[in-house]
DNA sequence: GTCTATACGGTGATAGAC
DNA sequence: GTCTATCACCGTATAGAC
């Protein structure tokens, strides 16, 4: 492959992400992609056969980024498991704050078509029976059943997520004009959030 | 109007809201909605002008389900906080598993076209003052500063909806094939949710 | 009020020149 | 590898008969 090759294909691949999260599946034009990435129709079709694939290229992607490397951050045993929480939440939220849209485009995808999730996974590299078993073995630690661990976990995926998938109607009826107040508002997560989850557990335990 | 003009509206309404929530507006089709309501393209044109026409009304509409009705529900003074807290979640949850979609609805169509969004506000009779206030007394009640009353409220809210806008991907991540696992987890969650937010604030009061 | 037929623009995809 | 031109189709919207 040559370097020409190589700089039109990324340079594609940037502007498909770039309005395929915008816009979704069905929203995004490929006129849009095009001159986003300041080439023509016929070029995205040499490229990726057809719209679908290079949107299955993005997705696959984001969808890699979208996975909370929980495996890795709650299997570690060389730390707390406060600092666990702390380390998951805030590298968790720091990532939506470098991809603000990921959330809203992952929920919108993942509604359009759910029977095609499973294939996605494999290629992502998320191997679900090592996601059971961190949860499995956080319950022993945390002398809860496998059921509440859930809740747990999801609890606490919740309160990183919601704040970006919602965000155009959180910001309006709670905030100011300023976007600056929403992005304090999102870095404070990091902390609120482990907090909040902490706290919850230490009731548990007395 | 005429018994059967009612009839077809509300017809059209229906199948409307059923195809505009499951696609969005990008992705539902004219045929489709048609087909549903059992009618052809051309009688939509006749009752609701234009496709984005149609769609407003279903948003506005399902805009309205969504709204939490906190404002009456944290306001009435005459039953202790813990209780107003438990029937906020309970009824909040409730909506949801009536209205499964919803929140992936308001998610996709607020993304697509933020800026529209106050104009729906004002017609689904969303007071903004009167939410604020709300906050500003519970903030009082909870002895923390607005910002804190505000990471409350989006925390207990974001507990209530994310399980609904993920369900697709945490579904197939952490539950079995037997889709009524999920719906006792969701039932569930009016009281887990619910006992959640209330261990945070005992442990603040302390 | 409801239908069939059709206009009209847009969109994904391809052919073919360079 | 990249472009222009064009195709075939689909989707919204309208015209006109009943």
């Amino acid at each position: 492959m040559t370097e020409q090759q190589k700089d039109t294909e990324q340079q594609i691949l940037k502007a498909a992400r770039k309005v395929f999260i915008e816009k979704g599946l069905d929203g995004a034009r490929m006129q849009e992609i095009a001159d986003e990435a300041g080439i023509n129709k016929a070029l995205l079709h040499y490229y990726f056969r057809s719209k679908y694939k290079l949107f299955e290229m993005i997705f696959q992607e984001e969808l890699g980024k979208f996975f909370p490397k929980m495996v890795t951050l709650m299997s570690s045993g060389d730390i707390s498991l406060e600092d666990k929480i702390r380390a998951f939440v805030s590298n968790y939220i720091s990532i939506f704050i470098s991809n603000p849209f990921l959330p809203s485009f992952i929920i919108k995808e993942v509604h359009r078509d759910p029977d095609n999730l499973k294939s996605f996974f494999v290629k992502s590299g998320l191997d679900l029976n090592m996601i059971r078993l961190v949860i499995t073995n956080l319950a022993k630690q945390l002398n809860m059943s496998f059921e509440e661990t859930r809740h747990f976990m999801i609890n606490m995926i919740s309160l990183c997520i919601f704040p970006f998938a919602g965000r155009p109607l959180i910001e309006k009826i709670l905030f100011s004009e300023d976007k600056s107040e929403y992005n304090k508002f999102l870095e404070e997560r990091k902390t609120v959030v482990a907090d909040y989850i902490i706290s919850t557990l230490k009731i548990n335990s007395k």
